[in-house]
DNA sequence: GTGAAAGCGCTAACAT
DNA sequence: ATGTTAGCGCTTTCAC
């Protein structure tokens, strides 16, 4: 009741509990509390609550030089695999007392500088790094000016960022293994963007398991999106299965996989009655198609979890070491890859109904 | 070349350009330009580019009171309503030199109050609220400490805040018309919260459509949603369809509605051929689903950039007066909702073909 | 264990 | 039109 409409300082705090505003400032941050007399902390901390205190954290922040906000940029909010990274990105950093700017790049290198050069004005203590597209020179000026840099989803050969990421190629094995499993040679890969570290990834993990397999990949047999996009993945399956001969399809992402049934209905295929396909990412709502679409599953909170610990980790402690983490992947299988025996026995017809209940 | 680690300050500046740092503040300070002769305020920019000046945001947020930061409330990014609209505040808020942060309140009053508390802690200048639950102690809150508020998909009658929504009520009414003028007269309805504004809205709405059209509403005829969720729309779906009788069902969103899709299976409808869905948000993908959902589409996007809009004005204009802005709906005809004659040619049979491809 | 003093970088009164 | 002065609210030397 004794406090005005102004909110309270420090400095009213310390007057009310008869101290010095810097023996207040001590009692109050749990670091330098250990400095002060168990007595005046808790005369401290008492007129504290009575004031109603809260500390200002622009004043703090210019003092100590750290803003306790951090920047993450993201190609596009609208694409649904990153809402959960950004949940499980803020969750993780308010346990630390941080918050996060979210910055969208639209993959356009411009933009990607301005949002980039905005945050680094507002003095983000660090970056969560989801858009890196090979050769983006924020990367290249991102470690040399040392500011604290995780990589999501994403890798990087030439800088030391620590990252987190799927183990993308392990993804794509067990893909195409269910799929051989399920009797399929004839396999076709629609790959991702390969300045994207996911499509080179991904298309690595594509030739490596076909090898295992001892299957042959011949040309034609891998497609290449330019973007991950349903018109790309249109597009790609036309090019892939127009040639006729393949029976089942992975696919870069869900997208791609998603884009592919169009393309199904042009060319007069049935899914998965005539051809079989896999995505990747396993985004919300694919459980909801029909078919409903197997896919590589990414734990994609756990992603922006385990990314804003290790940024926190490197803005804390100064010198922590590099850390590059990988998350395995989990297969889910659903409606939309299917024995091939059963290939043409509902050649142009009808989706089957079996399909369209997959475990979800 | 003359800069050296540490980055450029204002006194820098001013040093370089031979004047005093309150010249060289009122010089690059659009606001204040004119208030000094135009030959030094060059040589103050030149020397500002020369030495890359960059101002300290945290300095001046100390000192101005104003961070230009806005904090946005929603009640869980993962909802694919929220991206776009995130998307269209941000977009408009960095032309204004705003940023957003977000909080997600997972429709929790204790987190409600939680993030809202850590915003105004961080000096926000203002706050979008689009998880206005009707009676939220902040909005109570809010009001009274005169914090600029827009609200973003909710109105409010208890207090004067600006908003921006969707004319529910007649996105509901289109929808209703155009299942009356396919030949429906038993339709029902799947309700949302009646503690959001949407969910009342839209109930009202429908209501409203019933009597222009002189039809009965029986008991039975509205089911209660108590969240936006699949789980509730399937739940709803089999309350409402259960007893027979209904041919159409109007829902109170895309959730409720695609909920429904699991309700038709189980009690052995085909949509649409046994009975016509429409839902409300034209949530991405919506268009993917078997069959693709009719669906009152929501300028989302545009919400956002609105909300900005007003907020801004708000923050910048003190006395600014209150807005209520709606923005129009549109119905989006898809396969989900088609002729009463149809009815029953398809009756638990798989889903038709032409009933896959509706517009999109 | 606590106080004094200084200053982070900027801008707003108030002079002149 | 420009300089002077002061201070936003906090944290950190440095004394004692």
């Amino acid at each position: 009741m004794a406090h005005t409409d102004r909110p309270a300082t420090l400095r009213d705090v310390a007057t009310a509990a008869g101290v010095h505003p810097a023996t207040a400032s001590r009692a109050l941050n749990p670091g330098t509390r250990l400095l002060v007399s168990e007595e005046t902390a808790r005369r401290v901390s008492d007129a504290a609550d009575r004031l109603g205190y809260r500390p200002n954290p622009v004043a703090r922040s210019l003092r100590t030089r750290r803003s306790h906000t951090i920047g993450v940029l993201i190609p596009d909010l609208n694409n649904p695999l990153f809402p959960p990274m950004i949940r499980g990105i803020e969750d993780r950093l308010a346990e630390h007392g941080y918050v996060a700017l979210i910055g969208n790049t639209d993959v356009d290198l411009a933009k990607e500088r301005l949002v980039f050069d905005q945050m680094r004005a507002r003095h983000v203590d660090g970056f969560v790094l989801a858009t890196a597209i090979a050769g983006s020179p924020i990367l290249a000026e991102a470690a040399e000016s040392d500011v604290p840099v995780v990589l999501m989803n994403r890798t990087s050969q030439e800088y030391p960022f620590s990252s987190v990421s799927v183990d993308n190629e392990q993804g794509v094995r067990a893909a195409v293994a269910h799929l051989v499993a399920l009797g399929h040679t004839r396999i076709g890969h629609i790959a991702g963007p390969q300045d994207a570290s996911t499509g080179a990834a991904r298309l690595r993990g594509f030739h490596a398991a076909m090898a295992t397999h001892k299957l042959p990949v011949t040309d034609g047999q891998v497609v290449y999106a330019s973007a991950y996009s349903l018109e790309e993945g249109a597009r790609c399956g036309r090019d892939l299965l127009a040639p006729g001969g393949l029976t089942a399809v992975v696919a870069g992402n869900d997208m791609l996989a998603v884009g592919c049934y169009g393309a199904f209905d042009e060319l007069g295929l049935n899914c998965p009655g005539d051809i079989s396909v896999i995505g990747f990412n396993d985004m919300p709502f694919i459980d909801r198609l029909r078919p409903p679409l197997s896919s590589v599953r990414f734990p994609h909170y756990q992603l922006g979890t385990e990314a804003a610990t290790l940024l926190i980790e490197r803005i804390e402690a100064a010198e922590s070491p590099v850390k590059i983490l990988f998350l395995a992947p989990e297969l889910v299988v659903r409606g939309s890859a299917v024995p091939l025996a059963d290939a043409g026995e509902g050649a142009g017809a009808v989706p089957l109904r079996r399909a369209g209940r997959g475990r979800t």
